[in-house]
DNA sequence: ATTATCTACTAAACCTGTTTAGCATTACCA
DNA sequence: TGGTAATGCTAAACAGGTTTAGTAGATAAT
């Protein structure tokens, strides 16, 4: 085991001073007027024998870490999963590592995580904020930390945040349940103070009102398991032997959706038409294919990225806030038609 | 923004020395023989502050992190997704954070990212190897760090690792075919020198020979992309009418098998059966739902956390290695009746 | 000749903890 | 009463970088 070298190993090496050492590998050699042999000798050595600064040395002394916090409700769902890989790919192009963790929606791990990436002097932070949390995000935002939040915002705090059109697209997939002429359409969401539920149910009930049907929500508990989402959705199966459509909140719902009306025996889309939110893979191969209002996931990474690394690298405290909404599309497929 | 404590803050504020507040932070107060009421006294007042030490000096001093760093081919893949959620729950109950990262069966950035976790100076190390990967494996070891490695291992390299009994699994899966009386059984897999890759045509093959069938095996590129996977499948069933059951080395390949047979309008498992490695929601719900073969997740993420623990516990470092395989379960669906 | 300016560096402080070595007191013992 | 041991605590070094403040020597300006 080859001892690590230190920043004075070199500079002993070298018979020069561990701050000209650093400067030279900080760029700050012709500010620092380090003359340009000595620059090119230092890097030539530092080159030979492979020598990389110790970055908790570094992090201690400038605060600074290059390493992004990522909170996402839940890494291994899909829609999550797919966003942070995406993520950390496009942070590392622009030299900065992630960190993430899963928040189980839960505000007190969240509180702790957030501790613990301060604690660990990172840089920015993604957010997919859980209930409550809103003064622990101000707090970073107060003490200067570049904070972006995605899939859902908080009002009460003001940040940069990207999100997609909730209600629109709510709305959107309704009437077009309506207009193939299903009279009732039922929401399956969770009950839920977090924006994105909020204004898919709104988007849903603006359809409804305006068509004058009746609304038919089904509000489930965030932390049923599978299982009592399947027994909620079948009661309502038996007690609502009317309804002809429905409309999930989100991937998970619909997924849990797809065993309800295959266990109920429902014809899809004969009996029952079924449109999710959030496609993925499922719902393409599913017999039948399932409509699913998509969301742009790589632009929804993109513009997280781009609006942090704007803060990251500016240079006075932006104070206007940046709102991103990207539009869905409805893939149409056979469980509405 | 209220400043951050320090321990020098701590100890001014109480009159004594930043020594004493370390020691008896670190539960080392009896063995220092600091005063019980002093104790009590300091460890009262910090509670009343809030304050938290600043784990990247600690960090610095002590060369340890409490950081356990995790390195999966792919983060947004069902499989890995779900053992690293996992995995992070259990390190958390065990007062470690997980940071990781995807590798994407790329040697260079698997290179970059170890050099980044010893960087930051991680405790320990929960790797899927890619190939060439031994000789930093093997540094990271003789280092002295805990290495574990899962779903596949390395020949060369003397470590701890977690498995599943690939071999037997294919073997077995190959066998329920040949039981049910398919003749043409095709293989598809990646082309790859990773042992869980070769373990699992080697029991194909074994099937096979014991059976005195002719094989057919068909060997994906790892980047090829799903059109290119789909037709490479379509074209194979063009040449090979009379193959009347395929074996999926995992789930993504069999993911593309779904797509292709539904495209070759192959009526299953009536033209052809199928069965998949690794099981997901999408064999489950799939129409016909497909027979898989069920790694143990939640068992492999509680084996590689309980080795890593083992490690990161011991006081002398442990020189025989422990590996781990675990079962697989054949889940008989449609697709294979 | 003296002062100012510039060049090319560097010593020491700093970031915030942990750890080593050691220093007063008091207690104990012969 | 003098020597040893135990008690209770601390100063300073250390981890490995960055940054501030400054220095020695050469050149330019007055």
């Amino acid at each position: 085991m080859k001892k690590k070298l230190s920043i004075v190993d070199i500079a002993n090496s070298l018979n020069i001073s561990k701050t000209t050492v650093s400067f030279i590998l900080n760029g700050r050699a012709q500010e620092k007027r380090i003359s340009d042999e000595l620059v090119k000798r230092v890097l030539q050595y530092v080159k030979e024998v492979g020598y990389k600064p110790n970055s908790l040395a570094k992090s201690l002394r400038t605060g600074k870490s290059n390493i992004i916090g990522l909170l996402v409700q839940d890494i291994s769902n899909h829609f999550f999963a797919t966003i942070a890989r995406r993520i950390e790919d496009l942070a590392y192009q622009s030299g900065y590592k992630i960190i993430y963790s899963s928040t189980d929606n839960d505000t007190q791990k969240t509180q702790e995580l957030i501790a613990m990436f301060r604690d660990r002097h990172v840089d920015g932070y993604i957010i997919t904020p859980p209930d409550n949390i809103e003064e622990d995000i101000s707090d970073l935002i107060k003490d200067g930390f570049p904070v972006v939040l995605f899939d859902r915002y908080l009002p009460k705090v003001a940040t940069d945040y990207v999100v997609v059109d909730n209600l629109f697209s709510t709305f959107n997939a309704t009437q077009y349940l309506i207009d193939k002429g299903h009279k009732n359409i039922a929401f399956i969401t969770y009950s839920s103070i977090q924006t994105q539920m909020i204004e898919r149910l709104e988007g849903y009930e603006k359809a409804i009102r305006q068509s004058k049907l009746k609304p038919h929500i089904i509000e489930v508990d965030f932390h049923a398991t599978d299982q009592e989402i399947l027994k909620l959705i079948l009661d309502f199966f038996e007690s609502h032997k009317d309804v002809d459509a429905i409309l999930f909140a989100n991937n998970h719902l619909g997924k849990c959706g797809l065993k309800a009306t295959r266990k109920a025996g429902k014809n899809v889309p004969g009996d029952i038409a079924l449109i999710a939110f959030d496609d993925y893979e499922l719902f393409e191969l599913y017999t039948p294919a399932v409509t699913a209002i998509a969301q742009p996931i790589d632009e929804i990474a993109d513009n997280v990225i781009k609006l942090l690394m704007e803060r990251l690298n500016a240079t006075t405290p932006e104070e206007k806030n940046q709102h991103i909404t990207l539009a869905t599309e409805l893939i149409e497929r056979d469980s509405s038609r």
